[in-house]
DNA sequence: TAGTGGTCTAGACCACAAT
DNA sequence: TTGTGGTCTAGACCACTAC
């Protein structure tokens, strides 16, 4: 990465710099070195950190850089692939998924989840809380809303109110028969409370998986997951996870 | 929306000044209402433009706001569920698919691509460019690569190389069983090529979905999709297209 | 304590759309 | 021509990490 020079181009600075730096990366970087910090890569473009920093955020933002405060700038290895979607559908809980139950609350759901749920207005709705780890990472923080109508055999308030709960509430639900399920995803920015969870800063880009599982003619739960934009490739897969990627970190823009 | 002064806070201003924006957004404006301009709204709330900026584009990365230059800031309407998925795996170009075919050329496939292609190096790929048209606006663009082994009774180059050959390639891709496809999701941004197809500017993010198509025991062809990540929600249903949205436009962080 | 990325400022000019 | 958002600058200070 010599010192380069921008020349006059009728596209913006920045743009340009992310191009060169992309190369750079490809060519002249491994996975997880350190790069330069900012004020030396601005002065070495001859650019203000801001206009660096535009650059930077760009390739933070399609996976090929990881920044953190008081460390530096690192080379990411490629996304990984993380199964979302099998075609037999299931329940969350199910047998050996990805997810560990971490707490379970009774509260109000959020009005988006209300309107998905359709459910009376003010009806207890069980908040399973969990979290998925993949290769020693967090890569996703997931709520699962069970109206109390979906698990009416659920003993009372006795069972403690942590994981336990969490579990006891899912064991629940698998007693219906799931009737078919359905999933959207959308680009959202981590609250505060799932930053903390993936381990970035509030506001990073996630992918919000929802899902919705019918029983009995109606949504007996919704599934809200967000999963870390930056490190997360989903995958939809019924040829069951074929997961090759090679070569010097390329990826279609 | 009053001259609220921001008070001091743990957390950045931008992050609480987005919070604010976001509520006045749901209580005193209305889609597609234009917003005061980024200079008065940031004298308003007493910030640098730059600090008001930085609200703004998260509020539009999720989608809650539209900006374009020369003409302002809007209310962007609740993002629109775009269908991708549907259990039954089908051919691109099959009968009522939401594609326009655009072009076609015949290329060397990105090298993340030829990679899941797992073809002969160097085999020509024919690369049809299509495009996606929602509710009146553009909301996807995409490219399919079917290496020339897959559509080996395709006449020579004697057909218009504009969109009739990306339907003649397109259908004799059909004449191969399919026998699976495979997907996966992740966050981009858009090429410059793209940005121009989708009416943003480059660098906008873009959700990725790329689609490998399996036949004859190999990779047949891989559609690379990119949407419009502010405007689009990604569907994967069974339960076909349940579209409902309604209230103050709301949405799940 | 030193060095990193994160936030913030107060300007300036540019590209584009509407008038 | 006017007004908008988009780009860019040259600083400053803060929060965090590692030593």
């Amino acid at each position: 990465m010599g010192t380069t020079q921008l020349e006059t181009a009728p596209e913006p600075k920045y743009w340009h710099l992310k191009t060169v730096l992309s190369e750079a990366l490809d060519s002249e970087f491994s996975v997880g070195e350190i790069l330069p910090n900012e004020r030396d890569l601005a002065a070495r473009f001859g650019v203000a950190r801001a206009t660096l920093r535009q650059a930077l955020e760009q390739l933070e933002l399609e996976g090929r850089l990881q920044r953190r405060r008081g460390v530096g700038t690192t080379v990411a290895p490629p996304r990984m692939g993380v199964a979302v979607g099998t075609e037999e559908h299931t329940w969350p809980g199910a047998a050996g998924d990805a997810w560990q139950p971490a707490d379970c609350t009774v509260a109000a759901p959020p009005a988006a989840v209300a309107d998905l749920l359709e459910s009376v207005h003010g009806e207890q709705v069980h908040t399973v809380r969990r979290s998925r780890v993949s290769r020693g990472q967090p890569v996703a923080a997931e709520l699962v809303y069970v109206p109390a109508s979906s698990v009416p055999a659920l003993p009372a308030i006795d069972t403690p109110s942590g994981a336990a709960r969490a579990r006891a509430v899912l064991r629940e639900l698998r007693h219906l028969e799931l009737e078919g399920q359905d999933r959207a995803v959308e680009l959202g920015s981590a609250s505060a409370e799932d930053a903390k969870e993936l381990d970035r800063l509030p506001g990073a880009p996630v992918l919000v998986v929802t899902t919705r599982f019918f029983a009995a003619g109606r949504t007996a739960a919704v599934s809200v997951a967000t999963y870390r934009a930056d490190t997360c490739r989903l995958t939809f897969g019924d040829h069951d996870g074929v997961e090759i990627h090679h070569g010097p970190e390329r990826r279609a823009s």
